[in-house]
DNA sequence: AGAATATCTTCGCTTACATCA
DNA sequence: TATGATGTAAGCGAAGATATT
């Protein structure tokens, strides 16, 4: 048996294992005891592995035991017949990938909207209805947290630039009446035509000058801008309001 | 109590493989 | 059949949280 490589699980701090394919009798039981790389004084347990139920040269049954002093544990783990190997049958390094199955894929989609995490006794019991090792659950786990930002990111991006064309088109058309209200003052002086307060209401970063309007009238004559007005509202977005931010 | 160390979990990035056009 | 694009399982290291010494 050839112990290619032992990598640690983070979930139960056991060894997983990825054990090689080049046993040469079918059916055969071979035992094998590893350091756990877990401990590093050596009087610290080791684990004993034993591999057995050979079919077709693929691994169908691995039980672990890790021996201490006084307490012994002992966890079987059935592994699916589709585990990876990382030896071809013809002797080569190559890295064999695992697809699951559409049932498979299901059932993860459907836990995964009750809960987009495990604890370890979800992934266990996850595991054991998929036949898969729960570390295998873990990285489907993880991997669908990122495609799942990854989407939300892109819809997120897909929103700010909408905003910014919208922003875009308000800037330039408020620019616009500006140039006309300049020029319809500089065509009628004299004659002195007050604008209506709302027209006026240009942001500072769009025209240093603008952005005040007088409200109320007296000793209560509050000045204001644009940026002052946004409501209280937690879901106040600015973006959804184009004279009030650019 | 606080520091050092160990362990667990998640994330981001990357690689390698499978599938499809 | 070969090839490039895409999707995704898995590897790896870093970081943060928690437990233990």
């Amino acid at each position: 048996m050839a112990l290619i490589n032992n990598n640690q699980d983070s979930n139960n701090s056991h060894l997983h294992l990825v054990l090689g394919l080049s046993l040469t009798t079918p059916n055969e039981t071979t035992t094998t005891t590893v350091a756990n790389p877990y401990y590093s004084s050596s009087n610290e347990p080791s684990l004993t592995v034993t591999v057995s139920s050979f079919s077709n040269g693929r691994i169908l049954h691995v039980k672990r035991e890790r021996d201490e002093d006084e307490d012994i544990v002992e966890e079987e783990e059935r592994v699916s017949s589709r585990i990876i190997s990382d030896e071809d049958e013809d002797g080569t390094n190559a890295r064999k990938k695992l697809r699951l199955t559409k049932e498979q894929s299901l059932l993860l989609e459907e836990s995964f909207k009750l809960h987009s995490t495990l604890n370890p006794k979800q992934k266990q019991a996850l595991a054991k209805q998929l036949s898969l090792r729960p570390r295998q659950v873990e990285v489907w786990f993880q991997n669908r947290r990122a495609r799942t930002k990854l989407k939300q990111t892109e819809v997120d991006c897909e929103f700010l630039k909408k905003c910014c064309e919208t922003l875009t088109d308000e800037n330039r058309r408020l620019k616009k009446e500006l140039q006309e209200l300049k020029a319809l003052k500089l065509s009628s002086q004299p004659l002195y035509m007050p604008m209506p307060a709302a027209t006026l209401s240009i942001c500072p970063s769009c025209d240093r000058l603008g952005g005040r309007v007088a409200e109320g009238g007296g000793s209560n004559k509050k000045i204001i801008t644009a940026f002052t007005m946004a409501p209280n509202s937690p879901f106040y977005n600015p973006f959804n309001n184009p004279s009030a931010a650019c």
